[in-house]
This record gives C-alpha cells, structure tokens and sequence, in this order.
DNA sequence: GTGAAAGCGCTAACAC
DNA sequence: GTGTTAGCGCTTTCAC
C-alpha cells in the first residue's frame, strides 16, 4: 500500500502493467466496472491499492470533454442563510459522484461574473446560481455554451435554464397580510437597500403590495451590513425607538437580523410582542432558538439544494437541450410559521 | 463580443488566428503579460473578448503538471463555526488567482478520506484539512505526495506539513480556571462524545487538566447531536436540572450548543449567572447577541483562514521541500473574553 | 518578443 | 471482455 515509488506520479500505465492489463481496462474499472471481468477488476483494484494511485482528473476531463465537478456560486457563507442549501445540494450531488466547486460572490454581481469566467474554466458540466439577478453576459455566456444551469432562491419566467426556489414577493405579501391579521396596525419593513440585494428587493415588493392591499401607508427601515448580521438587526431597533410613533410590528427581511432586533429588545426591556412585535424570514434554527421564538417565513433551503442536484443528475443523464423539458421552474413553496414574537 | 460561433468550444487557436498570433503568445498574454508587447498583448484581449473565450483549465493542469486550485476539507458548513475560516482562506486564495475546491466531511475522518481521494483527483496545489486527526492513510498519502498541506485549528508537534491554529487544550484549560477565579465552585464541562471530535476531546482534557490542578472532581455533560446544534444546548440544560447537585458553572465545547443553553436559561427562568454561568468557545458573533452576552474564548476564526492562505502563496512561491522553512506551525493564540454570562 | 513541435494522462472509437 | 490508436487543448522546451 505504500510501496509506490514517489506518489503522485503514479500513472494509469503503471497500474496497468501491475494489473497485467491495457490501461483502457484500468479506466474501465474505475468508471464502469460492470464492463470488466470480476477477476480482472480485482487484480486492478490491488494494483491500484498497491501503488497509491489518484487518477488525474484533468486528464479524464480533457479527453472526454465533461468533467465531475458542479460550480455553484452563493452570496456568502459566513452566516447560516445559504447554509442548507450548499450542503443539501453538496450530499445530492456527492450521491452521484459529482463534486461541488463553490466560490461566495460576498453579493456582489459584478464578482459574480468574474468568478464564474474562473469557475467555468475548470469544465463544470453544470452551474448553480443564487438568485435570479445577474450581470447581463452571465445569462448570454451561459446560455451560450447550453452548460445546465440552475437559478436558486427565487422564481422567474424565464431562467437562463432551470430555476428552483419560491416567490420571495409572495411571501412577503403573505406574512405582511398575516401581520395585519393579528392585529397590528403600523407594520413596517425592514431590509437592506433594495438595489443591494434582489431577493430583498422581491420581499420588500412583497410588502408594499400588501399594504397597498390594506390601504395603508409602508414604512422602510434601512438597514446596514447588507442586512445579514445581528448587529444591523439591533441598530436597526435603536432607530426604531427613537421615532415618535414608531411601528407595532416590524417584518424583517431575513431571521438573522430579525433575531438581532429581538436580543436587542429583550435586553432594552422592549416588550416582544406587546411592545413591539417581529417577524423573520427563513426560520433558521436561529428563530426557534430566539427569545421569544420567531414568527417567520419558512424557506425550504435544504430542500432547494436537494432538489437542485436532482435537476442536475437528471439533465445530465438525459443530455436534453438546455431549456426543454418538464419542470423548468420548480416552486418549492413556503408557510408561515406562527410562533410567539408576532 | 457574441460573435464566437457556439462558444465553449473556442479554443485559444481560434484566439490567435483571430488575432493573428501563435498560440503560444494567446497564452502568455493571459499567463505572464509581460512577455508580451502591449500592442500584440491588447490584440489578443480583443479577440478573446470577441470570441468569448474560456480558457480550458483541464488542459492547462495536464501540461502544466499545476492547477490553480487549492482543495480544502471542514467538518460541516452547516453552521458559523468554521464559516469565517473558510471566508478568510477563500479570500486570501483568490487575491493570488487560487481556486478555492471545498468540501465537508460531516465530522467523519473516513469521509475524510474519501473526500480526498476525490479532491486530489483534481491536482490541487495545496491541501486544507480541518484539525490534526486524520485517517491514518491521510497522512501518509499527501507526504508521500509532497504537496503543500495545511492543518488548521489546532496545533500539533509533527504536522503533514504545516499547522495553523491554537491550543485547543490550553484554552479550554485557561477558561476553566477563570471560572473557577470567578469563584464558581461546581464546574462541569459540556460537549459530544470525545471520540467523535479531536478538538473537542481536546477541550475536555485541557478542562480535566485544569480541574486536576485545582484538586476538584470534574464533571461532565455528554451532549448530542454533535454538540454542535442550538437545541443540544437547551437538551443539555434540560439534562443538568435534573440532577442533584447541579454544577453552578457550565463551559460549552462552542459556543452554538452554549448559546443554545443561555436561551435555554432564559425561558425556563433560570437566572444566567447568579443560577448557573455559562461559558462558550468560539466567540462567534451569537456570543455578543446572546442575553446575557457570553463569556468565551475568542479564537482567530478568519485569520486562521487567513495565514493558510498567506502560507500557501509562499510555498507556492518558494518551492521549498515540504517539510522545511520556518513557521511548521503557527500558534495565533486565543483570548478568554469576558461578558455576562459568566 | 514570438513561434513550432511535442506531449501531459487519460478515454472515445474502433478492433478483436 | 479486452486492447490499440489517436488526440483532447493547453504549456513546455527550444529555436529564432
């Protein structure tokens, strides 16, 4: 198991002439060993053993042209919000063999562009993006090359190839609409700048609509950080306070900063919900977990990332074109999730 | 700039015709520009844009016998914990033009294995593993292999290669006898089973140790789902009320599972010191969020991340044998930060 | 500063 | 069920 010689240059024909086979037989062992006798695959398996041998992925990929990796872009990574969906779509990928290249675009879209040139020149035989909004030679370079793609996190009617995810707008509307439900009567929003983030922007839509449905007046808060940390979330209830007549409900455009807000408010003795009541979106463990437990949006994060590699794997096997075929948009859905801080 | 017949197909021959140069020039201009005069340099940049050319990376790696990919492997990306690490060695990774390949193990050193296995398939220039235990044949495999190795979050006499981290034993030693200077009496210690997680067994050893040299009986709390879940927290403060002689100090293995226990506190009235302090590890930023605020041992997450990049570079840079140079291993220390709840 | 030829290690296509 | 041949698209080496 270690005797071979230096490692890492361990070669095919080496594994082959050790067999006592053809290193086309080697390669058939490896990725269809149906096709080799039991006896031979064994005697190459104990070569293979034997010399310590990794095969070269880039020579496999230059030859036939298609590669075992899937490049996936996400905002960030640093809090838990994409979290779910990388591994969800990480195992459903891995199940099949193929290996995940994640990059983080930190929500950036021109970042977006560059990194997939750079991801892109490592042959990925799909692509998975977060959100809907891109910079405009992503969706012409993607289509162009007929790469399966999928768009996560949102809907649209017309993705650059597939698009797995639920309507931030509705939700939003919905939970607002909820909001109105219970009694509160001046809900406000709060999010980051809508230009910053596109999926804040659909939520706050969302929102306004539902107002406008209510015939009252929406009222913004802004926050900062990008809208993803605690801290942007208890700034934000500072602001809030200071305000002659401040809002009975506050709907937040994501748990972490909601979660922020609600700490915020337990340790200034605001009352949640007599007070002032909050609302998340996503119910990350983070809302169960919070003080009190949020009302939030749930987002089947995990499930987007599974049902993403099931696209992928199936495209794939199918070698369809691009954008034909069932299910092009996939509507996971969402609920409202009732608990006590609104 | 669309022109390019089906693009992912142009190959840098079509480039350098367009362009009216040899390949080898198409090349150097994208690899070392300098060696190129800047008219033929921005020649060739137009007929890239114009073709929409993608360079082949697969092709480039086989010849070149080098990637710009750097593979690293965490535990989990499910939660915080090793979020910023991550962040920091992508960003580090990318000002110098690498790849950042991650994958998880879900806290299983076979997974590990195998993992790597695959990732090495890829020719990565250097290799991130998460802690210091590894399946035995890890070791062996990327010495023998003669790549650039990176250990990080913890420390280790005879790494693979080089180790970026801190003492793991010696922080948990050091928050146990603060606690103990704070005067609390009964102090247990909180975390997964030892044997599924080095750094956490770590953590207990350096709590045990301290409770040796304090002369006291230590007492332990076996948490589940890793100990890395909010809700094993609040499981483990269920767990703790139960008992006798309830311990009135509990240190955390992370500060997820302590956090989980605060909030925990919160709603079942148990008052967070005076009842029962609670300590963490991480000092992530739910430790300031949390109510109270939690004592912790602040770790150099993103800077973890940071220094293995910078090492990388300059191994890349330097070529030096693997095992030689200065800084084997990097000690980026810790600090015991004190709040609330403690 | 630029080019021509060779070949990295594997797998597709075709034999047997 | 197994082997032979050719070549993927780059970069290295050496020439100019």
């Amino acid at each position: 198991m270690t005797s071979g010689s230096r490692s890492g240059r361990v070669r095919m024909v080496d594994v082959a002439q050790r067999a006592g086979v053809g290193t086309i037989t080697v390669s058939r062992a490896l990725r269809t060993p149906q096709q080799v006798s039991k006896e031979v695959r064994d005697r190459v398996l104990a070569a293979m053993e034997a010399t310590g041998y990794v095969p070269n992925l880039a020579a496999g990929t230059l030859k036939s042209q298609r590669s075992r990796v899937v490049a996936a872009i996400v905002p960030t990574l640093r809090n838990t919000i994409f979290a779910e969906t990388v591994e969800g779509l990480a195992d459903g990928l891995r199940e099949h063999g193929l290996q995940l290249l994640i990059a983080s675009s930190g929500y950036s879209l021109e970042a977006e562009e560059s990194i997939l040139l750079n991801l892109l020149g490592q042959q990925p035989v799909a692509v998975v993006l977060t959100g809907i909004a891109h910079a405009p030679r992503v969706r012409s370079m993607l289509r162009s090359r007929g790469l399966p793609v999928v768009e996560t996190w949102d809907l649209c009617d017309d993705p650059i190839d597939r698009a797995v995810g639920f309507s931030n707008l509705e939700a939003a509307r919905r939970m607002t609409l909820t909001l109105a439900d219970r009694g509160y009567r001046r809900i406000a929003f709060a999010g980051a700048p809508p230009q910053l983030e596109h999926r804040a922007a659909q939520r706050l839509a969302g929102y306004r609509q539902a107002m406008a449905e209510l015939g009252r007046a929406a009222q913004i808060i802004t926050l900062d950080d990008l809208g993803v940390t605690f801290a942007s979330g208890e700034r934000a209830v500072g602001q809030l306070l200071e305000r002659k007549r401040p809002p009975d409900a506050v709907f937040f455009v994501n748990d972490v900063v909601a979660f922020g807000a609600a700490q915020a408010c337990l340790r200034l003795g605001v009352a949640v919900p007599g007070q002032l009541a909050i609302a998340g979106f996503g119910d990350f463990e983070l809302a169960r977990a919070s003080n009190p437990p949020l009302t939030t949006v749930r987002i089947p994060g995990e499930q987007i990332g599974r049902t993403t590699a099931r696209l992928i794997v199936e495209r794939l096997a199918a070698s369809d074109p691009p954008w034909t075929g069932p299910e092009r948009v996939v509507d996971l859905g969402f609920e409202i999730i009732s608990r006590e801080s609104a």
